[in-house]
DNA sequence: ACGCTAACGGACGGCACCGTCCACTTAGCT
DNA sequence: AGCTAAGTGGACGGTGCCGTCCGTTAGCGT
């Protein structure tokens, strides 16, 4: 978070740096990192030209913004790794990262749509995909996953929960928690499954973001990437 | 679709009109209802003002491009409560749905967000709402439906859908379809179900819409709704 | 205490989209 | 064939956001 910069910055830059920061994470939160970047600098108190300055890049301050999630979400990964019985280890590492997703809307998408510059977010999302390969592979040996789960139906899983939406953050959360529940329920081995219909190529990081249009930079189509200019 | 308008219009204009709903229904299928009104004109071949003469403002065309989506869903609903096996009415409805929104991106999102002026999209859920809660009471007594099923798991598992997201269109399909199994699967009534962990309060029509800016009028902020000005 | 310079914020031009107005075109009736 | 009103598309003004420039402010080192 208070990675150290290669110049130490002024006592008011750094101030103004950490309220940017502060400001980003709520409105990310609640809103979604579509929130326009001067209501960011409106609501830590500063000029745009000081959040571009610390952030060149909307991308930048997003990485920054959710660096604190980017490690719970390794933590929980390791935590269910770490756990003996894979198939508890598996439901709790499902059940918490929706719950993440729940309470941070921003996060959700950024973490669900990979784009250049964005490594933070594709090497977590890999890593957690990773781990619960790993988990989901014992936890079939053991009897306890049923044995068609493929990975891509962990993806399902956390496109469809970035669908829920409530009134509020509680309810949100809530809501997550009980579709996790019933995720789990669907997965988890039975003595006599309906077959599922075959898994689907879906689009893991694609530019899919969640409404098409003003994902991240507020940008009309789906451009090919603007890459900032300079 | 084609209901009769007050006054019969004059060849060109009808065929003008046609057009224009051709586009608009491929548009938001394809990329959902954000895409703007000067792109179906274009993709029309026609000019803005033409298509602001035939639908003064975006809900008005929505609605009429999905005047066949609404009925669908209404046939749906339909066809499950005639199913004598509530339980495979049910589930008939289920994968239905989440296959009818799967194809159609923009009704998905039209369906899910309800505002005024939307009348046709509120009813039909409400419709398929009283349709499903129907079904589950049966379903539940005929003990093949699990009994803490609530009505507001069923919003929750369009909402879900409704964040999946793949490559192509078959995908896309694929994958609600994969979805709506698992749901299914998890709603079953089984001997020994895991306690659900409680329904929350959700946004069922709230202005919540899929990305939060830029949802219908490609406005900015969720305002408390722009009512089209005149 | 003082100056140097990093840092600041207001202002600017650009872009995309929206919804409306207006001078021309053309379908349909006599 | 000619008239007339319905219909059309291009142009316009407005809004919101973006990313950058520049004159001013105020930390910090001496």
């Amino acid at each position: 978070m208070t990675d150290d910069l290669p110049h130490p910055l002024r006592s008011d830059a750094l101030d103004n740096r950490q309220r940017v920061l502060a400001a980003a994470r709520g409105l990310f939160a609640a809103e979604g990192v579509t929130v326009p970047m001067r209501e960011i600098a409106r609501h830590a108190g500063v000029g745009p030209a000081t959040l571009y300055r610390r952030f060149p890049t909307k991308q930048a301050l997003i990485a920054a913004a959710f660096a604190e999630e980017v490690r719970m979400c390794h933590a929980i990964v390791d935590e269910g790794l770490a756990e003996p019985d894979p198939w508890r280890g598996f439901r709790l590492v499902i059940e918490k990262i929706c719950v993440l997703h729940a309470r941070n809307r921003g996060f959700t998408e950024a973490f669900a749509s990979a784009f250049p510059g964005a490594r933070e977010f594709t090497s977590a999302r890999e890593r957690a995909l990773a781990a619960v390969a790993e988990l989901a592979e014992r936890a079939k040996r053991a009897g306890h996953l049923r044995p068609d789960f493929v990975l891509d139906d962990l993806v399902l899983v956390l496109m469809a929960n970035r669908g829920i939406r409530a009134t509020t953050a509680a309810g949100q959360v809530a809501a997550s928690r009980r579709f996790a529940a019933l995720v789990l329920q669907a997965l988890q081995a039975a003595p006599h499954h309906a077959p599922l219909p075959p898994a689907a190529r879906l689009a893991p990081g694609a530019p899919g973001e969640p409404a098409g249009r003003g994902a991240v930079t507020g940008d009309a189509r789906p451009r090919p990437w603007p890459s900032p200019r300079h």
